[in-house]
DNA sequence: TGTACATCAGTGAACGCGCGTTCACTGATGTAC
DNA sequence: TGTACATCAGTGAACGCGCGTTCACTGATGTAC
């Protein structure tokens, strides 16, 4: 039926950015960041091995593309565009690592790509700061000197916490997170009683901190 | 002077199993879990390049050694042997991050050794097992039933501090975390407020949780 | 103490493979006139 | 509308390289007698 002499594509991809990006994607959820190939990308994208380096370079290239696209979906799912609150924040947060591994994976690994691209270091920034005003808002007026040490708790306990579950860390002791708003508020409680017992502890002195005699 | 001809070192390593492990640690420090190559962790040990793989079998042998060593050492830094309060758990386990980042990034990468693997299992166990006990200990007998979200609270911020920190991305808006302890404290307050914040945007439901009019 | 032998840690040459890179090329598109 | 030409996205053959693996081997160690 098809003249399989002729050419099934056209010689102009069209959008093939785009369609390696997406292939290199669906290769790292595969098989993971360290074993992705460039000629594995482009048999995957259906295109020649070399169309991959002709758009990006290099592997750094493919990576770097895929961390500044994951920061700018980042910053839309904590509510950049609408902001909704730092509950709303925190689910988008996890909600992103969850959905987007390959990205949220290269995101936080410099060592992948060429993190002095200005495009990127302008998205991570946007991102950063999205997160960032989510805090800041939260506070009252007498707290607002605060905003460092409480920032830095917010991102770390995210952070944190939606690493451990990808990579199936906490699994073995949580039951499910859903629904995932009432889960974070709940680990938010969690942080209070884990912060007056620090406080409580760092008050006695560093080396009675345990409460055992002497 | 010396004998060319002859070997300067005898044909039995003696402890080729350590200088492996001793160079892939090194080599990882140097270029990062993807471009380990067991010929260069040959190379780096002095030894022949089919001798790793006799002991380890593969990479992922290596890696899952490695990775059992960093839960031993983690469970010990964090107080395992000599119990010493929350801060101190939490103190040493960012230290541990930050002396021993070749462990640190291959233990919580599960995609590179074998998870099945016994001795790592009960390693990992046993390090997790430390840090549940510091937040155990430091409940009120009222509070023991919020010890599971209290933990996680306490693993998440401390793992996602240790991970943005190390990579460089908490930084550009951070001063000195030294003395260690004390920044600890700082942020352990602002997990009192953090978690404050979200009580009352939670209390005031979802969809207004940012405060803004309609 | 001495000899014989089994064991096995470690060697090094050889292999085939997939990789990234190069480069002359093809052919579709856009623009000038 | 038609022709000529520049541009450049994408091709595919060819390359050299470092990799992991295999395998026959070497030589040190441990044990039996």
């Amino acid at each position: 039926m098809a003249d399989s002499t002729k050419r099934d594509r056209p010689y102009h991809h069209g959008r093939l950015r785009e369609a390696v990006l997406e292939a290199a994607i669906a290769e790292i959820e595969a098989v993971g960041t360290s074993e992705l190939s460039m000629r594995e990308v482009a048999r995957r994208a259906g295109v020649s091995h070399a169309a991959p380096a002709h758009h990006f370079g290099d592997k750094a290239g493919i990576f770097t593309a895929i961390a500044t696209r994951g920061f700018e979906l980042l910053a839309e799912e904590t509510g950049g565009l609408v902001p909704g609150g730092l509950v709303h924040a925190a689910a988008g947060y996890v909600r992103f690592a969850l959905n987007h591994r390959a990205h949220f994976e290269v995101m936080f690994r410099p060592d992948l790509y060429r993190p002095d691209d200005p495009d990127l270091i302008a998205a991570r920034d946007a991102s950063f700061d999205v997160l960032y005003r989510a805090v800041q808002d939260g506070l009252s007026p007498e707290q607002i000197g605060e905003l460092l040490p409480t920032s830095v708790a917010a991102w770390s306990a995210l952070h944190g916490f939606a690493t451990l579950f990808l990579y199936g860390n906490l699994e073995p002791r949580l039951g499910s997170i859903e629904p995932l708003e009432a889960f974070l508020v709940d680990v938010a409680h969690g942080m209070v009683i884990l912060g007056e017992i620090i406080s409580r502890q760092a008050g006695q002195g560093p080396t009675a901190a345990d409460g055992r005699p002497g």
